[in-house]
DNA sequence: GAGACAGTGCGACCTAAGTCGTATTCGTGC
DNA sequence: GCACGAATACGACTTAGGTCGCACTGTCTC
């Protein structure tokens, strides 16, 4: 069983703290396991603990009462979770997490990560930096949902996603829709008409990207 | 003309740091006018400061290509705003602020408020609430605009924003519309339907809650 | 009281996108 | 090879909601 300090000096976004605040961490953290599709937590239960992932991806994602999902994050290796609700008044998991993938992680209790952050500005500003690019990410989600067609969105998922030209990861079609905000076979009529008009083509279940352009353009609602 | 640091110490947010953080902070804060409808800054710019309110409020928003509008933040009196680009590698302004009323603000520049943050923790713990709501409001909106439909998220706004069984402060339907990532037209609908359904009802240009039950059922969906 | 302007009301129309049913393909295990 | 489930394809249909045009109303100014 590999060692939690250990684990600590090895994640980037918390190596760099001072030795005596990753032994206090780590001295604080509950090692903990999931398998694929295990539910970790639920929105609206009392928010006890913060997360960090060891091994495997969570979902973070709210559900409708018609059972449609949206994502909110995809958290993986080293990141931190449910770290919202530390700092609000009505401590309450503000959304529901979800293993993607069978999953490792550490809980650290909310009242010994906030003596910790009172003690360690630099243990803030790696939360505070954190923050900041979720609240980055759910802007632009917003922007998306508000402001964009189905195709836009899809488009931007697939400039942004892509590596040298394919979407490195294979996503399902389920999975991209609940990440955007629609349903699978919006997204499926959206990418066949992509590949029809020659933005993209299916490379048996890769999507590659023909038309960089064309794609830029079309992201524009 | 006030003194910044007296306006410090009456505000909530800032009230209860130290003296001496209160100190710092005032001696770097740069006090600013816009008249309503001034724009402060532009998304995309470089995110050079943070800005403190000192009296009026702010929209925060995002623009499409097509002109439309969807609001991110109110900001209002002794609130905080444009502290994400603070904390990101790429510092720029990720959203368009204006003046919704005359304003005044207290500007502090990237550089100051990031060393001040780094030498309290009581000020990093006030922007780490401040984000914490920032994050449960931008993943109530995701949700909003992506699991109900107008009618549903027109509903719980107007549960949200009653007081007493009327809507507080006069919204136009064109300022709903940009909160709730619809347009004007949608509302308008939508509220007169309210009211030939006996839900809520119209006193001059103010919004009367007449049955709460019904809006609730109505605001999933 | 005449304009002027912002905020609304309201009908006609159009389209993106959600829903359904069913068929086809793909990948994995046996 | 065959069987099975998961992922997709695709046509038919419905509807929320976005668009347009224009009229009405209240308020403020000169």
């Amino acid at each position: 069983m590999p060692d939690a300090a250990d684990f600590i000096r090895r994640m980037p976004l918390l190596a760099n703290l001072p030795k005596d605040v990753q032994a206090r961490i780590s001295r604080r953290m509950i090692r903990r396991s999931y398998s694929a599709g295990e539910t970790i937590f639920i929105e609206g239960d009392p928010g006890r603990a913060a997360y960090l992932v060891a091994e495997g991806r969570v979902r973070v994602h709210r559900t409708s009462r018609a059972g449609r999902e949206q994502v909110l994050a995809r958290i993986g290796l080293g990141q931190l979770f449910n770290t919202v609700p530390l700092f609000r008044h009505d401590a309450r998991n503000h959304a529901t997490a979800q293993a993607a993938t069978d999953v490792t992680v550490y809980a650290i209790l909310r009242e010994d990560l906030l003596r910790l952050v009172q003690d360690s500005p630099e243990l803030a500003l790696v939360i505070l930096r954190d923050f900041a690019e979720r609240l980055d990410h759910l802007t632009n989600l917003v922007e998306d949902l508000s402001l964009r067609t189905v195709r836009g969105r899809l488009a931007r998922f697939l400039l942004v996603h892509a590596k040298e030209g394919t979407v490195r990861r294979q996503w399902t079609q389920e999975e991209m829709a609940s990440e955007l905000g629609t349903v699978r076979d919006v997204i499926g009529r959206a990418l066949r008409s992509f590949a029809s008009e020659g933005l993209i083509r299916m490379d048996r279940h890769r999507i590659v990207l023909v038309d960089r352009e064309g794609l830029e353009s079309e992201s524009d609602s």
